[in-house]
DNA sequence: CAGTGAGCGAGCTTCCGCTTGACTT
């Protein structure tokens, strides 16, 4: 017989609960939710109030039965499950799983794990909030319909396999708008003058930038303003000094943790949230899926402790942050390190500096602001209507700047003026030394990362912080999104510079909007996408989430049941699907692109059964030609050279030792095929141009790596050592084993060989 | 590893949120 038994959700927490709570207490873990509606089918008893057919889950049936046994010898079992609605649902799923009875079993709440929040909900007990329950089955249900009823009109209609869900139909339309968006823009250039003074009297050292408070939209209008500026006099009209301050940014959820994450170290979603939860499993930091941005008392004390002790005290500053993001549940901390103390902890190099960065921003959020001391310059001539204006920042006070500075994504490319300047007084005598009109274009609007994805799902309240990474990760797993690189375009600017009396014009370039990592749609995300949204607007709206939550909140204070919000929203939600499946026509994806000029049939791109293509000649034409379309190419946007220009592959390069040697574009990117062998054409070399002799260095280049491939052969033990992509390593059958660090490859004995294989093998049966 | 593109049809696919391993490279 044991005393109390308290069931949380996470292990890690279970292990930290249990040191708190002591004798007379065991805490185990449900391992999150244990039971789910059914696999098989619906789930849902449709005709029958829409009852729920819950089941365990198959990998929560070792724990429920674990759990079952334990609660049968506890006196009071406690449901320590988070406090919000998920976590409420667990609790009750709990109950009912383990048979507990309502004499015994208590609900508990905390959110933040100390003793003394867990010493007083001990105090506190209370009983299942059924109707929060019924708001979380809502959810569950809703989602569920959704999801099963809206995917197999996808099968049907679109292709197998594909699927849509409230969440992840949401995120893919906001991706394929924005690439619309992006499509569909149009630089418009603006003239900004720029103009270098020096002080009269002064060396160039004192040189001050300063910008015309007024931008041109034509270029006869930035010229006519140099015109004007030819001998003219300037002088300073005015400084004006004023202070200025910034605060630090609230310490992190899982959101903006992703996002900074992502800036500051390059990491993915995914990397983010595995090295987040070995530093939560071992202790480092709180719990990593959070949507608050509270601290607990203790950690506001150690952080004040902290700061002053390494900064000062006078770079602390207790602040509380209220999180403004729309259905916050607020059932943790905000993401922070367990012990604040420590400026490093113990892991892998990533986990290091994913802890830094929390670190840095708890520590930072607790910090004084920074003081600015801005001065700002009017520099003017009775020749001109307008002013030139100098302005800079001087830190007087760094504060928590000290620390930490948050990033931005896409901050384009306009450049910062000066940030130091020069002791001047009014009325100073300023002579220009050149005044440019420099032509400007507007930016397009970025595409999103995975990060600047889930920051915009977040603040439409869409998802949760324990499914954003999952949610991007499924647009990645159905095709409908790619995660890609592309160089920014080579555009052309007019620079007019006033030097003495002459104006001169220079055609400089720029690369701009270049992006790295960013989320582009594919041709089957663009066509689920439209498929959606005009058949199913109501579902793919960005306010769909916003409104059922009020919905769901209705169901939790008890003013509406939850299966009449579900059948009000079924009822014409499954019409819809009916109609849909009923009247509208398989998907396509087409256009015509025009006529080839060698064969003058009509040359297509359209959706095929294995992705977009180009075809030449009609359906019914006996002799048309196909090709897949390339990576990065979208039917909505591909032109007919482009098109015509992907049945150039394959092509005969030219020879090699009387063998031919031929280049085209497979699965896996450009290669060439010589004599049975596949090798791949690298970055630097283009398919359509390659020529003979650039191919046959990259052929003998591939036979060199081929000899050198085998370092030794040791055929008596049935073991190679071979060259593989990340260096050497030892291959035994079909098995391949590292070589540790330190060891030559060269020098390797039989002995050495399978002592390396023997301690490898054990440390994997031992895992 | 490096290619496909007709049509038929059985059997399968799929959601969101809460938690970790158990698998592979």
């Amino acid at each position: 017989m044991i005393e109390n038994l308290v069931i949380v959700e996470s292990p890690a927490k279970a292990k930290t609960i249990e040191k708190f709570l002591g004798e007379g207490f065991t805490v185990k873990s449900s391992f999150g939710h244990i039971r789910d509606l059914s696999k098989k089918n619906l789930g849902i008893d449709i005709e029958n109030g829409f009852e729920p057919h819950y089941t365990i889950s198959e990998d929560k049936k070792k724990v429920v039965s674990e759990l079952k046994t334990v609660a049968k010898r506890a006196s009071t079992i406690w449901l320590a499950s988070d406090e919000d609605r998920e976590g409420e649902a667990i609790a009750w799923h709990l109950k009912e799983a383990l048979e507990l009875s309502e004499s015994n079993t208590k609900r508990i709440v905390f959110n933040e794990i100390t003793k003394d929040a867990i010493e007083h909900a001990i105090s506190n007990p209370r009983k299942i909030e059924t109707n929060l329950v019924m708001a979380q089955q809502a959810r569950r249900v809703l989602d569920r319909l959704v999801g099963f009823e809206l995917s197999p009109v996808l099968w049907k209609k679109v292709r197998p396999k594909l699927s849509a869900g409230r969440v992840q139909s949401a995120a893919l339309r906001l991706v394929v708008e924005r690439e619309r968006e992006v499509l569909a823009f149009e630089a418009k250039s603006q003239y900004r003058v720029v103009a270098q003074f020096i002080p009269n009297g002064e060396s160039q050292e004192s040189m001050v930038e300063a910008e015309l408070d007024c931008k041109f939209e034509t270029e006869e209008e930035a010229i006519a303003l140099l015109e004007r500026c030819k001998g003219a006099s300037f002088k300073i009209e005015e400084i004006e000094e004023r202070e200025g301050s910034r605060t630090p940014p609230p310490p992190f959820t899982t959101s903006t943790l992703q996002q900074e994450a992502s800036r500051k170290l390059g990491f993915s979603l995914n990397q983010t949230m595995r090295y987040a939860q070995s530093l939560y499993e071992a202790g480092h930091i709180t719990y990593m899926r959070t949507d608050s941005l509270n601290l607990s008392k203790l950690s506001l004390a150690a952080a004040k402790g902290a700061i002053t002790e390494l900064y000062g005290a006078n770079y602390s500053k207790v602040r509380n942050f209220k999180t403004k993001t729309k259905g916050a549940q607020e059932a943790h901390e905000a993401i922070r390190p367990t012990y604040l103390s420590n400026q490093t902890v113990e892991g892998t190099a990533q986990e290091k500096k994913l802890y830094n960065l929390i670190w840095k921003r708890t520590i930072a959020s607790q910090m004084s602001n920074a003081k600015l001391a801005i001065t700002k310059i009017e520099i003017s001539s009775p020749k001109l209507q307008n002013s030139f204006i100098a302005t800079a920042e001087r830190l007087i006070f760094d504060g928590f700047l000290r620390v930490y500075s948050e990033s931005k994504e896409d901050e384009g490319d306009s450049q910062e003026l000066a940030t130091t300047l020069p002791q001047l007084d009014i009325g100073q005598i300023m002579d220009p030394i050149a005044i440019k009109a420099i032509e400007r274009f507007s930016q397009k609007p970025p595409r999103y990362s995975e990060a600047s994805l889930v920051k915009k799902l977040e603040e439409l309240g869409i998802g949760r912080p324990s499914t954003y990474a999952s949610t991007v990760s499924t647009l990645h797993q159905r095709g409908y999104v790619i995660k890609e690189s592309r160089p920014g375009e080579k555009r052309e600017f007019k620079e007019h510079t006033l030097m003495g009396n002459e104006i001169s014009l220079k055609v400089k370039s720029q690369v701009s909007g270049a992006e790295k990592g960013k989320l582009f749609p594919e041709d089957i995300g663009i066509l689920v996408n439209d498929f959606l949204s005009e058949n199913f607007s109501s579902i793919v709206d960005y306010n769909f989430t916003a409104e059922i939550e009020a919905q769901f909140d209705k169901v939790a204070e008890g003013s509406l049941v939850w299966n009449q919000l579900i059948d009000k929203f079924y009822r014409p939600f499954n019409k819809l699907v009916e109609e849909t499946l009923a009247q509208t026509k398989h998907a396509t994806l087409e256009r015509v692109l025009g006529k080839d000029p060698v064969s003058q049939k009509e040359v297509i791109v359209r959706m095929g059964k294995y992705g977009p293509l180009a075809q030449i000649g009609s359906a019914d034409d006996s002799d048309k030609k196909f090709v897949s379309l390339a990576k990065g190419q979208l039917i909505e946007t591909i032109t007919l050279q482009e098109a015509l220009k992907l049945f150039e592959l394959p092509r005969v390069v030219g020879s090699y030792n009387d063998q031919e040697i031929v280049c085209a574009i497979g699965r896996y990117g450009p290669y060439l095929r010589y004599k049975g062998k596949f090798i791949s054409l690298g970055k630097e070399n283009d398919p359509y141009t390659i020529n003979e002799q650039e191919s046959i260095d990259l052929i003998e280049q591939y036979f060199e790596r081929e000899r050198k491939k085998v370092i030794l052969s040791l055929p008596k033990i049935g073991v190679e050592v071979l060259n593989g992509r990340y260096g050497p390593y030892i291959k035994r059958g079909k098995d391949n084993f590292r070589i540790p660090k330190g060891i030559e490859a060269e020098g390797l004995t039989v002995e050495k060989i399978e002592e390396i294989i023997e301690k490898q093998i054990a440390k994997k049966s031992k895992k």
